[in-house]
DNA sequence: TGCGATTTAATCGTGTGCGATTTATTTTGC
DNA sequence: GCAAAATAAATCGCACACGATTAAATCGCA
């Protein structure tokens, strides 16, 4: 990884490119943590939500991660052909396509312990950085969402 | 927009999704931008880099941005098409291909101003916040690239 | 000098993201 | 009760990102 970045002389340039660029290392990492588990990130963050409340919906995913079904469908296929979870449509309202864990898919709960820990370890940060990090990108993203 | 995020119960979990977030909001942000001007994002950094130095080989850009050749050729491919640059072998060293802006790419630069002032405005954060945010970022982007 | 190693782009396949549209189902307004 | 509006998924097309591979040019070193 270079760390040669685009020397930009204006701060809004800066502050998205770095956003740009730790997103990309981010998903460098979890590329390489997830890859054992046959999981790509955004496949793991829409596990987390099933290992916390399973049969969500497609929107109900959709709305708890800011995507949409022309991204969830394919995604949720994908998952489902790996044998992770099934999709089965709402008795109560038809239109929606309700995303259950299999049992395979429930037991990789218990493998992620490890990558937390390597991400946390990762960051290199003490835990009061990080919330303080989280804290101030939270606002920044709820500006950037509203404009 | 939804206001719903993963209730992760985790830190790290919290901060690689709010950043995963944060880097959408901007895309979306950019994109309402960019638009009149028929550029994306990964698209403006090139134009950026170049604007400030004309004439950069692929693999110069691949370093400034963290990307490689699979991904910026045909992006360059698409800038070329649309007339902002023109390629070309290095006469020095013919593997290299040198991007180059053209009339119409180097007059936009005069464009971008009220880009920047958007996007500064969309952040809703003084001076300082936005040179914390940074430099917090850029710490936490070295430490998970080096992982 | 010459040949193997390295560097540089390009190419291919897979997986997101998202705008726009389509289809099926449910809700509503009258 | 029934047509119109709204909602939920799915589909299509385009543009990143990246791992893996390939082809061409250059370099290094005996």
């Amino acid at each position: 990884m270079t760390d040669t970045h685009a020397p930009t002389s204006a701060l809004d340039q800066m502050l998205c490119f770095e956003i740009y660029s730790t997103e990309h290392a981010f998903g460098r990492l979890y590329k390489d943590l997830l890859q054992p588990l046959g999981l790509t990130y955004p496949q793991f963050l829409v596990m987390i939500l099933l290992w916390e409340q399973d049969g969500r919906s497609i929107s109900g995913i959709g709305a708890a991660l800011g995507l949409e079904s022309n991204t969830l469908t394919p995604l949720v296929k994908r998952l489902e052909a790996a044998g992770f979870v099934t999709r089965s449509r709402d008795k109560q309202d038809e239109r929606r396509v309700l995303v259950s864990l299999t049992e395979t898919g429930d037991a990789m709960r218990h493998q992620v312990g490890h990558i937390r820990a390597c991400v946390t370890r990762a960051t290199g940060m003490t835990e009061q950085e990080l919330l303080d990090l989280f804290s101030n990108l939270r606002k920044l993203r709820k500006a950037v969402a509203a404009a």
